[in-house]
DNA sequence: TTGTTATTGAAAATCAATTTCAATTAGAGA
DNA sequence: TCTCTAATTGAAATTGATTTTCAATAACAA
């Protein structure tokens, strides 16, 4: 999990390696809670004081686009981002400091199938994402 | 699926019956459809042309607070709003015109457990929700 | 019918996100 | 290493959705 794949990944897209778009990927890569554009911003600004607001947007916007992260949908707001599972993750999210852990194992065919049956629907993606507590905030 | 339950229940909340929260009402209490604000104004126009935008915000923010609809989640975005199914429901939603249904008969208490275990999060809730095409978008 | 108080729509304000733009800088080629 | 050019930058302006403010209106209890 160091940053170097991520900036990799960018350049091999034809992007240029800057110095803010270094700081908002380290921060996101390192992160294990969902951040916000204006956390990130807050964040990586510890790295790189000259950062502005508009390339972490920007940033992010590259990142989704290369599938590195992924937005997080919750009932206090879908703004947040963490960096995407690979392959088909789920995400159990804490409801009380945002820390995220990632799970698969979902075996929800039957239940979509019989779905798809009653309502006569093609099903085509699915959303599972489970909210609690993490150990600390418990 | 009258419009008289939701309107009861505004009046039994305290709130007064009017002419633009009945229009609002009506309107989305009788959707199938997942409607934005500005689709829920449009639509409302019809029956009531003086209601303002702003009373649709405020209409919309008093049935979500009485449980009587819940805000959908979608990729393309998360402002739409829907009539909340009794009960434990999910939704199913058809990705090109936005058609919902509902459905229960989730079994995901062993999957919950599993992960609870494993992390050490303390679960308290799930969202699950599917997409897909209605017979009428196939 | 009257009085009070919640509710209204219009306009202004707010907030997140996007676009514009001139200055800067990454990185390819000399 | 130096030069050039196009991508990238941060600041400011703009946009679009939502919220707040406010004086006028209307629901409804007495």
């Amino acid at each position: 999990m160091t940053a170097i794949p991520w900036l990799t990944q960018l350049q091999e897209n034809g992007y240029r390696l800057t110095e803010a778009r270094r700081a908002v990927v380290e921060t996101v890569q390192g992160s294990t809670h969902a951040l916000t554009p204006l956390q990130v911003f807050d964040l990586a600004r510890k790295k790189y004081p000259a950062l502005g607001l508009v390339s972490v947007y920007r940033t992010l916007e590259k990142l989704e686009e290369l599938h590195l992260i992924q937005r997080v949908h919750q009932p206090s707001g879908c703004q947040a981002f963490i960096s995407a599972g690979s392959g088909h993750q789920h995400l159990l999210l804490c409801q009380n400091c945002g820390k995220v852990e990632f799970f698969e194992g979902d075996d929800l065919e039957v239940l979509t199938e019989a779905i798809a049956r009653r309502t006569g629907y093609q099903i085509k993606e699915h959303w599972l994402q489970l909210f609690g507590l993490c150990q600390n905030c418990q």
